[in-house]
DNA sequence: TGTACTGTAATAAAGTCAATTACAGAATGA
DNA sequence: TCATTCTGTAATTGACTTTATTACAGTACA
């Protein structure tokens, strides 16, 4: 979670959940996180590729969640807008002569997967309509 | 852990710890980094901030552990280049008139420190005599 | 007293991320 | 059928962040 997607998917099916299976265009959602909707669509694009959410062209279109929001685990939200690794990605080129420099990236590589695992093992354990819950 | 700064104040703090009490040069260093030496110096003067790292001016002059590396834990790192929270810092601005927009920064902010302690709880468990074992 | 360092500021260059513009295509309904 | 209202997506711009570089004062040593 090195990027600012994860709130903003997050917003997104949190306001799906809350419309019980209306149809959000993507200009209300914008206007709700206060970002340009091509930046949703664009998320909403993603989302989908990950099964979460289902969307319709056209005319009175939009998106709504593809499963029940208790079916839905945070974990695969995590999923879906992870790219880079969680700590600082490994984009280091370290001198690869250097004993410590040669192997630092393997290590730093186990080191990331450990707290990433601890994380996911978080995110497992709360579903969206858990998360939605919390909003009174 | 948004930034590249962690995976560098970790590699400085292993070379350290592998050069048992010897003073090393920010060149030297970042020659095994392959970064510029003025960004080693700047992790430096912050992981002595920290009281992690000690260092001295002048010719001969260079960087070592201020205390052992079974006495460095790993979050003490995390929390010496850690400035802004570890999944997408909440700078966005929701719309307050939304229901959704209103409350869910709230509600990020406890999922990310609760994940936050999770991370921290798996750092803890480490110290840089632990990483610096792994290397062969 | 020259050399080899650190410490730090200031600037430039590179890279990243979001906003914006633009437009094709789909669904609706008048 | 055809205007309207949406999505989907590409391309570009602009803002911001990060890293590299340059510059130089200060310190310690031999």
């Amino acid at each position: 979670m090195n990027n600012g997607r994860f709130p903003i998917s997050l917003h997104i099916l949190t306001l799906l959940a809350s419309s019980a299976g209306e149809l959000l265009s993507s200009d209300y959602i914008a206007g709700s996180i206060n970002i340009n909707p091509v930046l949703v669509r664009k998320e909403i694009s993603n989302l989908r590729n990950f099964g979460l959410i289902e969307s319709k062209e056209g005319k009175n279109g939009g998106a709504t969640l593809a499963k029940p929001a208790d079916k839905i685990r945070l974990s695969e939200v995590y999923h879906a807008v992870q790219q880079a690794s969680l700590l600082g990605n490994s984009k280091n080129k370290p001198n690869p002569d250097c004993p410590i420099g040669k192997q630092i990236n393997l290590h730093l590589d186990h080191l990331y997967e450990d707290i990433e695992g601890a994380l996911l093992h978080r995110l497992e354990k709360m579903s969206l309509a858990d998360f939605l819950r919390q909003f009174q």
